[in-house]
DNA sequence: ACCGGTCCCTGTTAGC
DNA sequence: TGCTAACAGGGACCGG
């Protein structure tokens, strides 16, 4: 499931292979997966139609698309991405791929002139959870970069309310360390709220836990300043890792931009490992049910707390 | 303003 | 064998 690391892995993939690219064309196969674009799956493709695709940015799971060659009156906007659980953005070359289209493939944007010379990029969603649209762009408050890859001080305004992430080099993380102290809920919660950091997931936030060796429903009031230190480091380290192995891939849903799996599930400590040994002390790893799925933890190196918050 | 619960969606798998 | 139910899960949205 993509979360920052992966999101990231194609953002970067698309920065190399489309930057400069102008969009010939667009299909829209399942308008479910324009739903959140003002205009309707109409409207979406009359706003990308004839665009210049400049760069490629990324908030926590969020990625954009500046486009340019706007008419003058038009406001800066962006192709927005969430890719959900199962989303997919493939720059391909039918060329090499032939016109063999994926069973999945809702959004179709045909390109001209990409420095990969490839003909299209294609959205691929299995269980349709992620969207695209046109966002136009807001500046940032502190007038700082929006995300990853930004040179501009603005973000799509749907991206707004969202915090930056752990990997941003504008985040302020003693700022942050106090939002999360200042919270009244579980580490868990916190950690999974976008709008306190943005980024990651139910995968990475049991490894961090694990890593820091808290359990998902310590009360964020009860944390002291180190404490959350250590899980954010936690989360910035196993996130940073799954980057540096080009993000995860546990059942095959997930591929890059080019279509290749990541490895990194091979490294998970807990996730997904019901009653396998905890890699610290070989205690079997449990799993509780949690804000409706799973959250898995080593009893022994994050007991509960008496007075968690789940 | 904050917090927690619900629902959206589809393909795979487990169980009867 | 064939059906149903559970499951995966980010985030918009809503009620307290």
């Amino acid at each position: 499931m993509p979360e920052l690391p992966e999101v990231e892995t194609v953002r970067d993939g698309l920065d190399r292979l489309v930057t400069g690219a102008v969009v010939r064309d667009v299909e829209v196969f399942r308008d479910y997966s324009v739903r959140r674009h003002d205009g309707g799956p109409a409207g979406f493709v009359d706003q990308v139609r004839g665009r210049r695709l400049a760069g490629a940015a990324r908030r926590g799971k969020y990625l954009w698309l500046p486009l340019a060659d706007a008419a003058p009156a038009d406001p800066a906007a962006a192709l927005l991405a969430h890719l959900g659980m199962s989303g997919q953005l493939l720059v391909r070359d039918p060329a090499v791929a032939g016109e063999w289209a994926h069973p999945h493939l809702r959004v179709r944007l045909h390109l001209l002139d990409a420095p990969s010379g490839a003909h299209y990029l294609d959205f691929v969603d299995q269980r349709t959870f992620g969207h695209l649209s046109v966002a136009d762009l807001v500046p940032t408050p502190d007038g700082a970069p929006g995300g990853f890859g930004s040179p501009l001080a603005a973000v799509p305004e749907p991206v707004a309310h969202i915090g930056r992430d752990l990997l941003d080099p504008a985040l302020d993380r003693d700022v942050l360390v106090e939002r999360v102290r200042c919270r009244r809920t579980g580490i868990k919660r916190a950690l999974l709220d976008q709008t306190v950091t943005s980024g990651v997931g139910n995968i990475y936030a049991d490894e961090a836990l694990w890593r820091a060796r808290v359990h998902f429903a310590r009360a964020t009031d009860t944390m002291t300043r180190p404490v959350v230190h250590r899980v954010l480091d936690a989360a910035t380290e196993v996130m940073t890792e799954a980057l540096v192995q080009g993000g995860t891939s546990f059942d095959a849903l997930y591929v890059n931009v080019n279509g290749e799996s990541g490895y990194f599930s091979r490294s998970l400590a807990v996730y997904g490992r019901l009653g396998e040994a905890c890699p610290r002390c070989a205690t079997p790893v449990r799993r509780d049910e949690f804000m409706n799925r799973s959250s898995f933890t080593c009893p022994r190196c994050q007991p509960r707390p008496r007075n968690g918050r789940w």
